[in-house]
DNA sequence: TGTACATCAGTGAACGCGCGTTCACTGATGTAC
DNA sequence: TGTACATCAGTGAACGCGCGTTCACTGATGTAC
């Protein structure tokens, strides 16, 4: 008893664990709805009884993603020892390991967001790992926070350890601890 | 008299141009080989005339890419003044600017490289914009070229400006000369 | 406790689409005699 | 100078493909009486 239908447990959830799979396995532009259906032993129509259309499914994926990352980013800083400087190297070594460890997830979360409305305030959303990054950077700068040098201070420290990560991501550096921790280590402190 | 059978002039060199016109319209992902054929007034079946297949005309699209891509650096690296610092922060600035006004173009240059045999010499190939960038972070080293450290300053430098173009590029940033020049002038100078 | 019924998560067939690529071909060109 | 011919850049029809999405449907569920 408790069966459903045809399938047991709960499809939406299942339909993003496998679209999960997928993102761990091929290039998000190969991420096909019917093929995700299929491993999750469903039809494709199923499908669109738990999402509007394929975009939703992928920003539902986006969304997971930004959950990952962000629960990445804050462990790594838990760790590190707690003061500002240590916390921004941990947390960009975090941000550069989480894109290496997950390269299309975290492809198609940054060409996603950008196609989101720009001004959701859903703060749990997909970019809960940058606001992350980007509260750690404020800490830095204490009192002068909002200042323009500290702005331009942040976003120094997003480019590059997201330029780190991107390079490693495609083939242009080798992605190496070693590279991370020298650049991250060495430099990134403030 | 001259006149080709049915195309007039190098169908090869219209191909790339309508290829790059393309890129400079939409996402490397919606480029078609069919549709390029189209707009260079050729059947689809023309283009195998000239490239053994879609890959071989986007890599040649590539190369197009790199070399304007050089070129930008190279020019932008002229009209700055001739010391180490001002030379590499101009070409920070070009290689930014580069990718903001070729985002596709400069997406595939970026994501075929990977692709490619990774120790080609051909060194006029896609890769010359890097090649200046990385020559130009050498000299910046004087008699410790090749050091360990060196190295990793010009890793840092380059993972900064590419994180730059590539936040601006996905919308995570503002596209904006006022944070570009704030970033490289203020930290680029290793 | 038994029965009629609304709900709704699933089905399978079909749609139109554009793609990259293959095929056998055609016909203008320039060349050898 | 005229003619036979090889070359080869183009043609158009067709291939099989997988895609996202729509459609009318089915049948198990839980609920109201």
């Amino acid at each position: 008893m408790k069966t459903k239908p045809y399938h047991h447990g709960d499809l939406r959830a299942e339909l993003i664990r496998v679209g999960l799979e997928h993102l761990a396995r091929g290039p998000a532009s190969l991420l096909s709805l019917r093929e995700i259906a299929r491993d999750a032993g469903v039809s494709p129509t199923a499908v669109y009884r738990h999402f509007p259309d394929k975009q939703a499914l992928e920003a539902e994926l986006c969304r997971a993603g930004g959950q990952q990352f962000g629960a990445a980013m804050a462990e790594a800083q838990s760790k590190a020892e707690n003061r500002p400087g240590p916390r921004l190297v941990a947390s960009g070594r975090a941000y550069v390991r989480f894109a290496l460890a997950n390269p299309s997830l975290f492809r198609l979360m940054m060409t996603t967001a950008s196609r989101e409305d720009p001004f959701t305030r859903d703060e749990a959303n997909q970019s809960s790992g940058f606001l992350l990054l980007r509260r750690t950077i404020a800490e830095l700068a204490g009192p002068d926070a909002g200042t323009n040098e500290q702005r331009l201070k942040a976003v120094h420290a997003w480019a590059t350890v997201h330029g780190l990560a991107m390079l490693m991501l495609d083939g242009q550096i080798p992605a190496n601890e070693a590279i991370i921790d020298g650049v991250l280590g060495d430099n990134l402190a403030l």
